[in-house]
Order: structure tokens, then sequence, then C-alpha cells
RNA sequence: CGGGGAGUGGCGCAGCCCGGUAGCGCACCUGCUUUGGGAGCAGGGGGUCGCAGGUUCGAAUCCUGUCUCCCCGACCA
């Protein structure tokens, strides 16, 4: 029964099927505010397991949670110039409190870089106390004129580090081996993403930071997506807010400073990279569902046979979800799964009992196969891996596919306009204008081999040049 | 802020021009039959038409005011 298509092709309008996607996979509804989202079930699940991979990997840097308040008094923003500059015309401010007008205004957080070094400034005594390496789990208000599900709301979930150190040497290497070990290294190998690292123009950087550096990652509709960014904030908060400390030398120093984040416009970079037009396709390493196991019928044993596959999954480490609604029609829980994008779908009937098999359905590729019983679970176990290999295969390939050699701005603004384009950095440095007036950003600038360079005067740099989210 | 469009059950829409107190698709509920690719049939529940005022015997429909939202631009990540 051929019916019309579950979602909108991606080819005849992708961010109608990116709306579809986040509809139809229970991901998530638009709030009453304007900007604002309700997080359904399975998108939070998805951002439990975001969290939990970057928690570990933010602690193995040394990193420790604490909490800092919503509220900041508006004063605080304005200490540092640049970053108050970068950040007003998006606040949200109470003036209006407990039934009569605030003497201090207070804003909700938009990041709390002014908080946080407030607080700094009073636990760093001594270079003992160095580094102050922080972390937390928040959300953040910023007043978005073009909100986006995921990708640019009011308001937003995130981590954010907050780090002081002693020098700016090790403040550098700090803030890179976050990008690095924490943020690469999860986008990589649990979101299955490619990404390009480098650094921010200097037009271009946080405000109030002396080095911004971003994980780029291409989009389904050749768009690119910052996905995570890590800042060396100099000592620009540090003057603002007097973190100081006393050295070995008994000497009154002031800290380096570095911040990085990373929010729920992950999900909407999973859903444009791995997306197909059948759905969402969810890495396995990052599936909170990683298996649905699908009975069809409850007749010869089969009911039996889907929930003992289930155990036996789960005690095999696969985090399995028993479909048992047999209710609902078998069409439509396998397009249900589809849309979730939930890796591999185990279908199970009296069929496949008479045959003592069940059928194996993998997400990416959506190859059918039949597989004994008794060596289903392994069989699932090891495509896990294989398919967390073939989403981030597919998605670099399609990168490089996308993605070519440009030598001039002209050249540049052409490839753009289906995908990236790496350009000499001496191209563009001064074409900002040029290449905006194009709706074409410089994302970021690398090393000839794809290294982050220290700064943007190095020779023989390259820029990644897009369109953006 | 400039230009355009729209507010009608949960969602998407028709009805408005030519006033007569709401209709369709999806979703939802019940029953039966189904179930290996978004099930079928039958029966049912749910809105008074953004808000306020006016015209009229009578307003979703006409008039006035007002609010909100969306799109394009601008602005901004």
């Amino acid at each position: 029964m051929a019916k019309r298509p579950v979602l909108t092709p991606q080819s005849e309008d992708f961010p109608r099927w990116y709306q579809d996607v986040i509809n139809k996979a229970e991901l998530a509804d638009n709030g009453p505010v304007r900007g604002t989202m309700v997080i359904r079930p399975y998108g939070y699940g998805l951002w439990e397991r975001m969290q939990s991979e970057m928690d570990d990997r933010i602690k193995a840097c040394g990193a420790e949670n604490a909490y800092f308040p919503l509220f900041i008094p508006e004063s605080y923003l304005t200490k540092e110039a640049e970053h108050v500059e970068g950040f007003s015309p998006e606040l949200a401010v109470v003036t209006h409190a407990g039934g009569k007008d605030l003497e201090e205004r207070v804003v909700v957080r938009p990041t709390s870089e002014t908080v946080i070094g407030e607080f700094m400034a009073k636990w760093t005594q001594s270079y003992r106390d160095l580094p102050l390496l922080l972390n937390q789990w928040a959300n953040v208000v910023r007043w978005e004129l073009r909100p986006r599900t995921f990708l640019r709301t009011t308001e937003f979930l995130w981590q954010e580090g907050h780090t002081a150190h002693a020098t700016r040497e090790d403040a550098n290497v700090y803030a890179r081996r976050i990008l690095h070990e924490a943020y690469a290294d999860f986008m990589v190998n649990v979101l299955a993403m490619p990404l390009h690292l480098g650094i921010k123009p200097s037009y271009d950087r946080f405000a109030g930071a002396i080095n911004t550096m971003a994980c780029e990652a291409m989009m389904r509709d050749g768009k690119a997506l910052q996905m995570g960014t890590s800042h060396e904030l100099g000592q620009n908060f540090a003057n603002a807010f007097d973190i100081t400390y006393q050295s070995v030398e008994g000497v009154q120093e002031t800290v380096w400073t570095t911040s990085w984040g990373t929010s729920t416009r992950m999900i909407g970079g999973l859903i444009m990279c791995h997306g197909d037009d059948k759905g969402l396709r969810v890495p396995p390493a990052l599936a909170h569902i990683q298996a649905a196991v699908l009975l069809i019928r409850d007749e010869d044993g089969a009911g039996e046979v889907a929930s003992k596959l289930h155990d036996e999954l789960v005690e095999a480490g696969v985090r399995s979800r028993l479909d048992a609604q047999v209710d609902t029609p078998f069409g439509r829980r396998a397009t249900d799964w589809e849309l979730k994008g939930v890796p591999v779908r185990v279908e199970i009937g009296p069929r496949d009992v008479a045959e003592n098999k069940v059928t194996i359905v993998r997400r990416d590729t959506g190859e059918k196969q039949p597989v004994g019983i008794d060596i289903a679970a392994a069989t699932i176990r090891g495509l896990m891996e294989e398919i967390q290999i073939t989403l981030h295969d597919e998605a670099l390939a399609f990168r490089d596919a996308n993605t070519a050699e440009a030598s001039t701005v002209a050249e540049a603004l052409e490839a753009a306009k289906t995908g990236f384009a790496t350009v000499p950095w001496s191209v563009v440095a001064d074409a900002e204008k040029e290449l905006a007036a194009d709706a074409v950003t410089v994302r970021c600038i690398q090393r000839a081999d794809g290294t982050v360079p220290d700064d943007e005067d190095e020779d023989d740099l390259v820029a990644i040049c897009a369109r953006a989210y």
C-alpha cells in the first residue's frame, strides 16, 4: 500500500523535513512562549545520553561540576565591555518581582562567565588553587529573533565549562584539550559526526575572548553547524572580576581564564547530519534505544521468543526495547521505529519462529537479514560497532563529496552554494562583507594538515567557508 | 522597523465575496474484522469560529478597533 511519504523528502524542502522529523519522531514541541521548546521523552533521552558521555569526558579532563544561579545582577554583565556589547541585544531582564519594581535589575543568564568570574575571584587566593576547573549543566536564555527548534532557541540546555589558570600557556593548552578530548572525541566517536576543528576569525570571536576555537560539522543540505566552542578569554574577565592569586614568589598575579560550551543544538546537528527520508538515524554509541525487538504477532510462541531475545540483549549490554504492542499494525510500528532512528530492529513473528530465526533490519542501510535465534544477540551486538562506523564514514564521504577547493573569493562563493569551500585564509581574510553578502561565512581556520593553528597570522592557513545555521 | 499573509475541535484546512448559530482530513474513543511495511468497516466524543464593540430579527461571514502569530527584508548567532 503505497502511501504518501511519511516525511517531506529532504530534496524537496530540507527545513520542512527537519521539522517533520522533530514532530514525527516525537523529539520536541514548540513551547507557548515564542522560541521556547518542550523536549519530549525521546528527544530528552538523546540529550541524557549526550550529557552522560560528555560528562565523563569533561571529568576525565579534570573539571568538576558545580551550579551557579540563573539570575545575575545586571551590573555583572557590564563589567566586561565586549561581553556586554555582545550579549545585550538578546538579554532577558527581570525588572519586576515580588510585586514591585526591582532596585537592581536582574538578567537571566545568557552564559555564566560573569557570575562564575565573581566567585573564582573569591576562591582563587594562592597558586595552589590553580588551575580551577569548573563545569555546569544548566539552562540559559538568549532572546533570539529567528528561533529554530534545537538549533537556536530562546532557552536551551547546555554545559558550560569555566576554568582559571596561572599562565596563558596553561589556559591555551586546556582550552585545546577540551576541544579535542571532550568535544571532538565525543562528536566523532559517539555522534559519528566528522568535524572541522579550527579557530574563528578574530572578528567572529566570542564576546570577550582572545581566541575562539570551534567544531564545525556539515549537515545534509551542505550547510555548516557549529557544534561546540572553546574560548581562551585571556585576562579580560580576570581583570573585570579581579581574579588574582599569589604566586610561589609571593607576587599578586592575574589568572587566565577559558570557557567552553556545547548545547542541545547538538541534537539538531545529529538530526541533520545522519537523518534520511525515513527519519532520524541515531548512532548506536549514542542511542538510548539501540535495538527494538518488534513482536509481529503473538502466535506459535513468538511472544516468548521475542521476550527472551530482549532479555538476552540486555544481558549482552545492548540497550533493547521490547515492542509487543500487537494491536498496533506491524507497518505502523516499523515506520515509527525508523522515524526514531533506532539502529537495529528485530522482527519476530510466527514465520520466523517456525524457521528458528529472527529478522534483523539495519536502520543505516535498510538491509534485512534472517539470523538464527541462537546467534541473534551476538549478531546484533556486533552490528552496533558496524553501524557506528557506517554512519560516520557515510557522513565523511558526504562531506568530502560536497567540499571544493577554491582559490578566489568568487570560487569560494560558488562552492558554498552547495557545501564547504576550502580556500587560503589569505584570500578571504579581508572578504568578510563580500562573503556575507551571499550569506557565506568563514566557519573556521585550520592549518593545511587540518590541525588547529595558534592564531590567524600563521602562514599557509586554510579557511573553511560555508553557509551556516 | 518596512512589505506580505493568517487567526475556525489536538494538528492541518474549507466555509466568509452572495449573513440564517460549523464542516472536512488526520488524530482520539467504542466494537468487530485485521496484523510480515503508516489497517478496514461501523458507530461516537470534542469547537461556537483570536479578542472587544457595532450593524442586523439573525454575524465565522459585513463594519470599527485591538491583540497575537507566520513569511520576506532588516537586525542578530
